[in-house]
DNA sequence: AAGCCATATCGTAATATTGCAATATTACTA
DNA sequence: TAGTAATATTGCAATATTACGATATGGCTT
């Protein structure tokens, strides 16, 4: 008991729940905003001066934003350099739209 | 320790996570789906036979969906109804894609 | 009023998530 | 190659979530 039953649901339930769990929390959804900020990639070591969690907790959430892709990740001198995934973001955008779009139609009808 | 420090973000990535939280579990995707299906308001019962979970559970994940006002709720007989509020649902759906195309610019920039 | 049906709430067990200190790893630099 | 800086991993404590049985509540029906 106590875990997700995800067998009792379509595969489409739970690929839309386990997106939109990746925006699920306040610091993924400030370090997303933070790194789509930075021009040309972003220091892995500004977002933890910048979020205000602890070293391991920011590598935790990056890697949680990194399991759906939406993170391109390359290596700049000593440091990471992370960008979004502009594709996968777009992906993600249209996944959760078309969902709610598709709500509202059966809801209105 | 253990919970989210809800206090280093700002009111809009809180919320915005808020938001994203009632989706982000299979069950309450499922849930929001057949309750927008349903022409005229669904009853709550329907719902713990259609997915497959106990109704303490159903009941649980509707007061995680109610609480950010997207459904409405008005007694049918001795049962409940529930329907979709167009409205939330668009305010969710606006609240979403505003973030993604907002992070899209900037990261082509 | 007694019984029944639908839903909510309570209590609790199992599991997941969040956060951090300590430590490991990786990669540059002197 | 020793030292250092950046990031990842490990281990663990605190808290949250998920799920359900038992029980309470509220509204029909007879």
């Amino acid at each position: 008991m106590g875990s997700t039953k995800l067998n009792i649901h379509d595969t489409e339930n739970n690929y839309l729940a386990k997106v939109a769990k990746v925006f699920s929390h306040p610091a993924r959804v400030a370090i997303i905003k933070y790194i789509s900020c930075c021009e040309s990639g972003c220091i892995c070591n500004d977002i933890v001066k910048e979020i205000g969690l602890a070293q391991p907790t920011i590598s935790q959430h990056l890697s949680e934003i990194k399991k759906i892709g939406l993170l391109n990740q390359s290596a700049s001198g000593k440091s990471l350099s992370y960008s979004i995934n502009t594709e996968k973001l777009n992906a993600c955008r249209r996944l959760m739209n078309d969902f709610f779009v598709k709500i509202q139609v059966h809801a209105s009808a």
